[in-house]
This record gives structure tokens, sequence and C-alpha cells, in this order.
DNA sequence: GCTATACTTGCTCAAGTGACGTAATGAGGA
DNA sequence: TCCTCATTACGTCACTTGAGCAAGTATAGC
């Protein structure tokens, strides 16, 4: 009934039983259901935070990005930080740049990458300290 | 070859050359090298904030995040307002779970599941932020 | 006991993705 | 022209993901 889905045609839980009341009358709370989906972003900004994460999600690429917030390096000298060979460490560092999170820059034969979006140095440090600190609670 | 790189035998591009004067003479830092490798994580940590980028890296996972900051629901809602069935919302949950990014809580026959690493909602806020600065600055 | 609801898990299987190597290619400089 | 730094094309192979079903658990009511 009042289940009201308005757009989705995936609807299974609440229907199917029929009952309107199955979840309605005492699990399932309209104003929660309406709060959490008002608290939801845009579709396109979810799927480019989901992007961001992505590409975050590799210990190579953090390795990458910490290296970076300690100063422009070129990309022999990154490989080296990083223990990679230069090809994959070039794709690592494509990764990021077609983000836009590195930049580079080009001078004689060498190119030398440096990091463009400065919140992911804090964006990592609160992530450490969220992890010490259950460290020190567990 | 096997997925583990960081450790592995694959040192290439500086060595095998032989020429330690390779990048050495005027391209290759030794110095910013050293820095580039002090402001590396532990592998433990640059490990762990992967796994946590990884569960953050997918559109449904941000959005069940962004609904739990609304507050507590219950599974049956939380698949209602992310547009999912039941079983796949629970298998959703439960990643989140394994990372205690969220909490479960029974109740009579129902599972409230509410957020339990509430720097993930600034953390979101400054992804966000990060977006809308660089809209507007393109 | 039985039945229903609310959720969790295990599983499978097809399809997709991702990391990285090799080798070809650019592009600068001597 | 040759060397070096870097990027890219392309292929491989491991791994991940997605979707869905079916069985399992826990609670509640009859």
């Amino acid at each position: 009934m009042s289940r009201t889905k308005t757009i989705a045609p995936v609807r299974l839980h609440g229907e199917k039983t029929v009952a309107p009341d199955k979840c309605g009358v005492f699990s399932f709370d309209e104003e929660r259901v309406r709060c959490g989906r008002e608290a939801l972003l845009p579709d396109e900004q979810t799927r480019d935070m989901a992007e961001l994460f992505k590409v975050l999600a590799h210990p190579t690429r953090v390795k990458l990005i910490r290296a970076l917030a300690s100063g422009e390096m070129c990309v022999c000298e990154i490989s080296e930080v990083v223990g990679l060979s230069v090809s994959a460490t070039s794709h690592q560092l494509r990764q990021l740049r077609d983000l836009r999170l590195v930049r580079s820059r080009s001078e004689g034969k060498l190119v030398h990458y440096s990091l463009e979006a400065p919140f992911l140095v804090s964006l990592l440090d609160d992530c450490a300290r969220h992890f010490s600190d259950r460290e020190a609670h567990s």
C-alpha cells in the first residue's frame, strides 16, 4: 500500500507477501525510509565517489600518494620508492592522473609527478587515525 | 604473476641497466627517494587502508553509509532505500560490518544497522567537496 | 510442535576487471 | 643516430563481481 515505490521497479520484499502490514505495522517505518532516501547523494556524485575510492583501493596507489606528498619526483624515482618496474609505476600513475589526483610536468626527458589533490593527504591521515584509534580500543 | 608486488623480486629499472649512475647522475635524486620512502606508511597500515577504500569503492555501499548516517534502520528498510533485494543488501552490509564500519543490533526478529565509524560521514563530505570544488574550477 | 517473518550465508557460475610484463613507440638530448 | 626516460598497446592470468537460489538461524505467534 503506502509503499509508494514511486521509482524503482525492483520491489520484492514488501510487495510480494502482499501484506502492507508485514513490515509495515511495526518494523517498517516510512519516515525512516524517507529520511534515509533524502540522505543519499545524487547518483552521479555517488558514482564519482566510488570511482575515487576505487582508485585509492590499492596499496600501490596509496603508497604513490604518500610518496608524492613528500614532494615532486620523476617516474624513475617513484618506481624506486614503491618497488615496481617503471612500466607498472606508469600504469598506476596514470590512474591517479586520470582522476586528476596527481599532475605531471615534463622537463627534458624526465616527467615529474606531484600531488594535485592535497586533500588526499588529510584523507589518508583520517583513515590512519581511524585504524590507530581502533587499535587502541580493542 | 603474483599480485604481491611490493615484496617481489621485480627490480628492473635501476638495476638491470647496471649503472648506479644511470638515473643517478642528474635525474635520480637519492635524497628525494629516501624522503619519499620515509613518507610511506607501514605496509600493514597501507594494506588496511586499501581494504577500507575497496569497501567504499561501490556506489551501493556509499549509499548505505549515507543512508545510515541518517539513523538506524532495519535491513528491510535499508533495502527499500537503496533499491536492492534484501539478500543483496545483506551481502553488502556484511562487507561494511566486516570492517566494523557499521554495527548491527538485533531486536526481536529485526536487525537494526547503524554507523559505527562516524568519521566516514566527514570523509564522504570531504570527497564531495573535492568534486564540487573541481566542478567550480573547470 | 508447526508456521511465518526477517535476515544471513553458502554456493555456483558466468562475466568482468585489474595488475603487470613485454615490446613497440615517442620524445629529448648528446 | 643512439641512448635514456617514459608512455602505451596488447596479452595473460589471477582474481573479483554479480545475481540468484536455497538452506540455515533466530524470533514470534498459534
